[in-house]
DNA sequence: GCAATGACTGGTA
DNA sequence: TTACCAGCCATTG
């Protein structure tokens, strides 16, 4: 998809990681069954294309990693938003900041 | 149609 | 903990 305006894969993807609650986390597998559609790899593609426009931070790696070349940014707002993280790492402890989509907490 | 690529995942060393 | 490998899914050349 080299189009200049998002899919509709597009949009639900984005959709999905607006919703994300502040100090919550999903990782890109969780986006791919939330959607029900694609996978991890079309999720990251996307995020890669449109994840400037959406709080790309709080969609991190099954390990709790932010997205490459982008864990220092990451790092800012998930103390700034007060995300549950692991020992002195720059990793979201998932255990706790895990989203399930459900009722925000 | 095939090969390579990517903001991935899980398992093994 | 990190490193490497095989699998997966869609796009791109």
């Amino acid at each position: 998809m080299t189009d200049d305006v998002p899919d509709e894969y597009t949009e639900e993807v984005l959709a999905v990681v607006e919703a994300i609650p502040p100090g919550r986390v999903m990782s890109y597998g969780d986006i791919a069954e939330y959607v029900g559609r694609g996978g991890p790899r079309q999720v990251g593609s996307v995020m890669s294309r449109w994840g400037g426009g959406v709080p790309w931070w709080r969609v991190v790696r099954s390990d709790g990693r932010p997205a490459s070349g982008h864990e220092v940014r990451a790092r800012s707002h998930y103390a700034a938003e007060g995300t549950p993280m692991r020992s002195q790492s720059d990793r979201v402890d998932m255990t706790r900041a895990r989203w399930d989509g459900g009722s925000g907490a």
